[in-house]
DNA sequence: GCGACAG
DNA sequence: ATCTTGTCGC
């Protein structure tokens, strides 16, 4: 994939988003999932500084091998649509900490469940070139029905077709096609919003999700990361970046 | 034109 | 996302 500029103006950044969502591959080219990564974006200073938070979690243990923080002025406002122009450059400073690859990376935020299939999952797969999966906790796009209430139950999040839709998805006879799952990891509390990012179908992105999930809502990779990019359970991080 | 809208 | 008090439950 061809580097691009990450300051753009909306109509830029859609446009490039509409250019680079036919390259994002759902199809499963995993490789050994030796280490799984949870990347999330927390923000300190009312905003002013973008504090990315990456965890490297042992494959199946679960185990925390490393973990380190990225801390950067913060360059865009957030836009509903627009968030991995937002969050992604400061994702790629905590990834340039880590001594060791992750195999796959689950990401806080949207995969192909976006309005042009490129949310922030897919977006950093594609620059990063590794298999990652969306884990949102809300809803970006898409419909979907009741949510059966068993833990590691779900149900499609469809949504109109579309033009970044490759030409090979399925398309159901209301001219919907799936882009995600609506999962219920946990009894009694508000379901996740699994998508696939790249190099990954959506069956083997809820396998993993489920894979990775303990008592709560979040899957260990995504929950460590986001207890680590906000303040909570105050974690020694290695290597930061101060301003 | 009127809502909806990841984090 | 972040700002915040109390409250319910394992």
């Amino acid at each position: 994939m061809a580097l691009h500029d990450w300051n753009l103006t909306p109509e830029a950044a859609i446009a490039l988003q509409k250019r680079l969502a036919p390259s994002v591959r759902r199809e499963d080219t995993l490789g050994e999932v030796g280490l799984i990564a949870g990347m999330d974006i927390g923000f300190e200073q009312g905003g002013e500084t973008t504090r990315a938070a990456l965890v490297l979690l042992e494959w199946p243990s679960l185990a925390l091998v490393e973990q380190v923080v990225h801390r950067e002025p913060t360059r865009m406002p957030y836009v509903p649509g627009l968030l991995s122009f937002r969050e992604i450059p400061a994702a790629l400073g905590a990834f340039a900490q880590l001594s060791q690859r992750p195999g796959l990376i689950m990401v806080d935020g949207q995969g192909i469940a976006h309005p042009r299939r490129l949310g922030i999952a897919s977006h950093l797969g594609l620059w990063l070139d590794l298999p990652t999966i969306g884990v949102g906790k809300s809803r970006l796009c898409g419909q979907f029905g009741e949510v059966p209430s068993s833990k590691g139950e779900w149900t499609p999040l469809t949504d109109r077709r579309r033009e970044e839709d490759p030409s090979d998805v399925s398309v159901d006879a209301r001219g919907r096609v799936t882009i995600g799952a609506v999962l219920r990891s946990r009894e009694g509390v508000k379901p996740l919003f699994v998508s696939p990012g790249h190099r990954l179908s959506l069956p083997t992105a809820v396998d993993w999700v489920v894979r990775c999930l303990g008592r709560t809502k979040l899957p260990e990779p995504t929950r460590l990361a986001d207890r680590l990019a906000s303040r909570r359970g105050e974690v020694a991080a290695s290597g930061q970046l101060s301003l």
